[in-house]
DNA sequence: TGACGACTAGACCGACCGGTCTATAGAATA
DNA sequence: TATTCTATAGACCGGTCGGTCTAGTCGTCA
């Protein structure tokens, strides 16, 4: 079960497969307007691909292939993350980061573009059990690998875990709120509050 | 342009009226599956209401029906917290009230319902106007509000703003990954952190 | 070259979508 | 009682939904 093909470099990337095309089709959807916000249709000519081509790389249909595009994005945002904790020795300043590009995704996109993750997790029901669970896992591991980085730039474990917890729940929470908005105002605010609670916390015994 | 009759007490409440019940309606279904995944048939079987009375009480349909739900849960979560914020006097124990409360509910439906602001958030796109100016304005409102109780509990203006934001997102962030987990674990975490912060700011001169 | 599997292509399906329309019941006004 | 207005009721509409099915086009290997 291939997931996006990452062998090659970005310099040698022949074009995407039909497979790849219908994961970004589906992950655009998701990020502009939810699961049940696209239809198959609409999809399919984003992509470039009749009917038959999605039925034959995801049986299981339009939700197999949200299941895929919440793999790959869940991908994307660990490398991404590791990236940034790499980059920046302080936490607090990786965290900024991060939120920076989110917002700037969000502000070059007309307030279209959010969290893929974020729209199909509230339209889930405890039924859709494979997507639910592609998204805890997920969220599970973005979690994960900041709270290793928090612990490792000096936060005892405990607090590392939950200050993740705070750091992903921010992070969806005031994407969200600019989104509607169509201002980065409450995006900054919560930024800014909440870089400044990390630093504290990294100056304070637990 | 009526809004949710609030002018009887919860002891002499008549029935709801057929208005009302599509608010509430309307409400459910977005706790549960968001907007794009209710159909107006669902909406209208669960308000015990034929068709011809949604298009009587809402000429715009479908969607100034999410303006008035909207709208409402702005009200009753507003109202809400206030009454919290008054009930404790330490914003951090308001906080962690707010977030248990919405945890109860979360979990005494077996994870199915959330925030009916954020799942419409996630879905709408810029071209909804109306239920963006909606959203707009009830997460204003609310972080106005918690603001505003910041301040009066001895935090500097310019610290009160951006806390109250990064209250908002967190909790939004932590109901949607309580929901999709199926465990409140990472909402439990996201509450500590936030609620260690709090008291650590309330500590902590600017 | 012939056969086979992987992939592409799109016509087609019943179900359901949001929305319109006409008919009617009942209370209020005259 | 006659009239009018609000509210309820549901049949009906074209369009789109997600999904199935058959046909065709390749490259590969015997």
């Amino acid at each position: 079960m291939p997931t996006l093909d990452l062998s090659k470099t970005a310099e040698s990337a022949d074009p995407p497969s039909t497979r790849d095309r219908l994961i970004a089709a589906m992950l655009n959807a998701l990020r502009r307007k939810g699961y049940h916000g696209v239809g198959l249709n609409e999809l399919l000519a984003e992509a470039g691909a009749p009917k038959g081509v999605l039925y034959h790389h995801f049986p299981g249909g339009k939700s197999e292939l949200a299941v895929a595009a919440i793999q790959t994005v869940e991908n994307q945002m660990t490398v991404g993350l590791q990236k940034m904790l790499k980059r920046y020795v302080n936490p607090a300043d990786a965290m900024q980061a991060w939120m920076v590009s989110a917002q700037k995704l969000l502000v070059g996109s007309g307030f279209e573009q959010g969290c893929p993750l974020a729209s199909i997790a509230l339209e889930s029901t405890p039924d859709d059990t494979a997507i639910r669970s592609a998204l805890a896992d997920g969220f599970s591991s973005i979690r994960t690998k900041l709270a290793d980085a928090l612990q490792s730039a000096g936060i005892a474990p405990a607090r590392s875990a939950n200050l993740a917890a705070l750091m992903v729940s921010a992070y969806e929470g005031a994407l969200l709120q600019a989104r509607v908005a169509g201002q980065v105002q409450a995006m900054q605010n919560t930024t800014e509050a909440l870089v400044d609670l990390i630093r504290l916390s990294l100056s304070t015994p637990p």
